[in-house]
RNA sequence: GCGCCUGUAGCUCAGCUGGAUAGAGCAGCGGUCUUCUAAACCGCAGGUCAGAGGUUCGAGUCCUCUCAGGCGCGCCA
């Protein structure tokens, strides 16, 4: 149940019933606890069309608005904010119907959509870096929130397989040998390969050739080129099973698997009469946009040799989305620089009829990862950061941590905290962020464990649980939220339990926007308010219904951090 | 030349699409552990929202211009 969304609906079809057509009513959580829980804005806005004072016709709004099942008080306030004060009682009911519900109050759309997140995307002619971090991180955690909504979910890893690099990759592989061992580092081989191809002619001309036996189906190459394939996969997926990001290898759907559908895509065009040349190149002029001396831009689809660009796979795939996958809403995550690029592209697929008007194409942007220079994140001697290196350091960090802050454990114990911890805040520290902005990234911030990072949210968790453990070796029953009623007594209970009730207005939000970092806020405050409750209201040492009471409510706490970790695509620990 | 993004407290960032006196976390200062995990909690201080105009009941948010930084614009992806 949105609550939000409940009183947005009751507040308009007052606004309606005063004479203010269809106006919204506007509701958001109010700014401050003296506006009570939400205010409703919209009222100033509908008395303006109407060209009457504002005031007056809150009054009528009042007037028409049957709430007070829900609302123990609503009043106005200013200019014509309807501020509105929620019930106890009603809250209480509301959180015993989460606390039944598995899905702790966030219903399934009405109306699901079949939703393609495209994500990570890793060039497999490299190992995997920091560049595919945040794209992986986001694109994971939006697949994650749009499917827990009841959506078909089709995630698609448009890997890069199929580029003019695989055809250095594929001759140094002949000259090197074909021992895995040549193939440890992928890095490496990418270097060596490279190094190979710009300083000897003989070399460069042998990897071209490569490429056009490869594209021509030729045995060997294939072959090669498909070993070279496995190889990079498998790197692939460790990173991705330790990041805990749920891609597997059927959801890789790379350029290559596109390359028999691009001289139709050409074809389609020129049918659709889009097609145009221009230097012996074929592509598409658009008026929409300009190109660098101001005249329209041209976006080649076929060069001048006759090759295929990645506008054209881009254009092959959007078909087989929506065709194919039956797709309504396609995400694409990838990094902000590429915007225009998906614009042209968007636009062309939906003047050729590639993708219908009602389906939606979506560039999820996001900035770069800068290091504390405020430059391009790289390693101290400015080389790309692996990934691996990358999780891996994060786990050592952790566990250096853990070990300070929690001596005495056993080394299985200290593992697995650095483990959830360490990968934790490093995909924390990205989500919370607005991804449409460069983030800096520091090792110190998101590991100092303070303000709003993954480690604080484990924590509650954490916090929670061991109450619950606490009561189990006191051989006491520990009644669970999905029996016991909730009652409040204290106002840390009830801010906590007006936070627990706003998890469903949250996950629609953050699917109607694509921004993770609006589930990050609202786990801090979350976890803010538990915190808050947790120093000003003792559990076990309560007694009867108050402490059954907050027993529920600190097992539905533990529940939506988790669920809403879970949905980031973060561990919980029961100790920490 | 055209276009996109960014500019908010000393630092790192929010700001729910135009709402009330702009919020957090670090860092700083002051309190709170014989009491469910102090990796915490409570409080104080900190602002010309880059700048200038404009739109209106109301602007960090919308429009115009300026400044500063980043990125992109025909055969790479």
């Amino acid at each position: 149940m949105n609550l939000r969304d409940v009183l947005e609906q009751r507040i308009s079809s007052a606004i309606q019933a005063a004479g203010g057509e269809d106006a919204p009513a506007m509701v958001a959580p109010s700014a401050k606890p003296q506006f009570g829980d939400y205010q409703a804005n919209g009222c100033m806005a509908a008395a303006k069309r109407m060209e009457t004072n504002p005031r007056q016709f809150a009054e009528t709004v009042l007037d028409k608005l049957d709430i007070s099942d829900i609302a123990q008080k609503v009043e106005i306030a200013g200019p014509g904010f309807i501020n509105i004060f929620l019930r106890d009682e009603w809250l209480c009911g509301r959180l015993g119907d989460i606390a039944a519900d598995e899905k702790l109050g966030v219903a399934a759309k009405a109306q699901p959509q079949t939703v393609v997140v495209d994500y990570s995307s890793p060039n497999l002619a490299k190992e995997m870096h920091v560049g595919h971090l945040r794209s992986t991180i986001i694109g994971d955690a939006l697949a994650r929130v749009l499917e827990f909504l009841g959506n078909k979910v089709i995630r698609q890893n448009h890997v890069g397989d199929w580029g003019t690099q695989f055809g250095m990759l594929l001759t140094h592989l002949d000259e090197v040998g074909q021992s895995g061992e040549s193939l440890a580092d992928l890095e490496d081989f990418y270097r060596d390969s490279k190094k190979r191809f710009d300083e000897d002619e003989d070399f460069a001309d042998t990897a071209r050739q490569a490429v056009v036996k490869l594209q021509a189906g030729d045995e060997h190459c294939r072959e090669n080129w498909r070993r070279f394939l496995d190889i990079s996969l498998a790197h692939c997926q460790e990173v991705y099973d330790l990041l805990g990001v749920q891609l597997t290898a059927a959801d890789v759907r790379g350029e290559s698997a596109y390359n028999d559908d691009l001289p139709r895509v050409v074809a389609d065009l020129d049918t659709a009469t889009l097609l145009a040349e221009s230097q012996g190149a074929r592509g598409v002029f658009l008026d929409e946009f300009k190109n660098k001396d101001d005249e329209r831009a041209f976006i080649i689809v076929e060069k001048s040799g006759g090759g295929y660009l990645y506008a054209t796979t881009d254009l092959a795939a959007i078909r087989y989305r929506t065709g194919e996958l039956g797709a309504t809403r396609i995400l694409y995550v990838t990094d902000s620089r590429q915007g225009q690029h998906f614009a042209q592209v968007f636009l062309i697929a939906q003047k050729a009829g590639f993708a219908s008007p009602e389906i939606s194409l979506e560039h999820v942007p996001f900035g770069m990862m800068l290091g504390d220079d405020g430059k391009p994140f790289k390693t101290r001697t400015g080389g790309t950061v692996k990934l691996m290196d990358l999780l891996a350091q994060a786990r050592a960090e952790a566990e250096e941590l853990v070990r300070r802050k929690t001596p005495g454990l056993d080394d299985d114990h200290y593992a697995a905290v650095a483990k959830a911890v360490g990968i934790g805040a490093l995909k924390y520290a990205d989500l919370a962020q607005n991804r449409t902005s460069d983030y800096v990234f520091a090792w110190d911030k998101m590991l100092s464990l303070e303000g709003n990072t993954a480690p604080y949210m484990q924590y509650a968790y954490a916090r929670i649980r061991s109450i619950f453990r606490k009561a189990a070796e006191a051989g006491e029953p520990a009644a669970d939220s999905q029996e016991a009623g909730i009652v409040i007594t204290a106002p840390a209970e009830r801010n906590l339990a007006v936070k627990l009730l706003q998890f469903a207005e949250t996950i629609d939000a953050v699917a109607a926007t694509t921004m993770p970092n609006i589930l990050c806020g609202y786990l801090f405050e979350l976890a803010g308010a538990f915190m808050s409750f947790y120093e000003a209201c003792p559990v076990l040492k309560s007694h009867g219904q108050t402490r059954s009471s907050r027993l529920a409510l600190c097992d539905l706490t533990a529940r939506v951090i988790q669920k809403a970790l879970e949905l980031l695509g973060i561990e919980t620990l029961e100790q920490m």
